[in-house]
DNA sequence: TGTTTTTATACCCGTTATGGTATAATTTAT
DNA sequence: ATAAATTATACCATAACGGGTATAAAAACA
C-alpha cells in the first residue's frame, strides 16, 4: 500500500525512536511525522526528506508499485 | 545533482513534449512543472507524484545521493 | 485489572505552495 | 541574421500545509 509510510514507520521502530524524537532529531513538527506515518499524501517534498535523511534516505522516481 | 528535476525534463522531452503538454497531461498548472524542472525543494508530493504517474513511476525513498 | 506511554484526532492560525497571467529570456528553426 | 517556439521570471489570489496545543484513543506494561 503505502510504502513510503511503513518505511517510516518501519525504520523508526527499528531505531526504537518514539514519534515526537523522530521529529525533534528530523527538526519538524510532531504533527507533521503522524501526517506522514498515516499516508497523508499532500505532504511537501523537503519535509519528508528532512525525516528520511535521519535514515539516509530521501525521496527519489521509483517505478510505480501497483496500487493496493 | 538534482535527480528528479533532471528525471522529469529527460522524460518528458525524450516524449517529444513541451512544458505546457505536460502540465495538462497531468492535470497540474504550467508554474508547477516549471518549478519541478527548476528544482524547486517545497513541491506538493500529490503533485509531483502527478507528474510522475506519466511515466509510470512515482516518488519513494532511495538511498541518499552524495550532494557535493 | 489499572497506569503509563505512545499514538491519533481536532482545532486555530501564520506561512507558503499552487494556479493563473503577463512579460522577459532563451532556444530552435528558417 | 530574423522569427517562432519554448522556457524562465515576476506578480497576485486562494487554498491548504505545517506548527502548536489540547484531548481522545490505543498500546505497552506491571
Amino acid at each position: 500500500m503505502n510504502t513510503l509510510s511503513e518505511f517510516v514507520r518501519n525504520r523508526r521502530k527499528s531505531l526504537g525512536m518514539t514519534q515526537p524524537e523522530l521529529a525533534e532529531k528530523a527538526g519538524t513538527g510532531l504533527r507533521f511525522v503522524r501526517d506522514l506515518e498515516q499516508g497523508k499524501k499532500t505532504l511537501r517534498l523537503d519535509k519528508v526528506n528532512q525525516v528520511l535523511g535521519l535514515f539516509g534516505y530521501e525521496l527519489g522516481p521509483v517505478r510505480q508499485e501497483r496500487e493496493e
